[in-house]
DNA sequence: TTGCTGACTTCCA
DNA sequence: ATGGAAGCCAGCA
């Protein structure tokens, strides 16, 4: 397990249910700015293990990012929803909530 | 080493 | 609001 996964995990772990937080936040908060990407990687490649709220990281425009093939997205959107984050008519997330203050 | 590829972000037209 | 380019950086061929 890279080490800097293992820091975005660290963080991603800390995102309380209900709460949401994009990858840039992550990484910034792990230390690592500009390592947005890096943290996409990181939760794609979380082992089976490892337990961390995956679903409550989404992009900085409030979107749940696309993955392709499999419909993890619209199992992260589930997820969300059931924890209570709320969703624009286009599927969007207003992260100005979440923004501390 | 070079070039391409992303679960990203920020600028600019 | 919207599309495209550029910046970013580790992994891989």
């Amino acid at each position: 397990m890279n080490p800097q996964h293992a820091a975005f995990i660290a963080i991603v772990r800390t995102i309380p249910p209900g709460w949401v937080m994009s990858y840039g936040q992550v990484a910034r908060a792990a230390g690592l700015p500009r390592h947005a990407r890096r943290v996409g990687v990181a939760l794609k490649q979380l082992p089976e293990g490892e337990e961390a709220p995956w679903w409550r990281v989404v992009s900085g425009e409030g979107r749940i990012s696309a993955r392709g093939l499999d419909g993890s997205d619209d199992l992260q959107r589930v997820l969300l929803q059931h924890e209570g984050v709320q969703f624009s008519a286009e599927g969007r997330i207003d992260l100005r909530r979440f923004a501390w203050g």
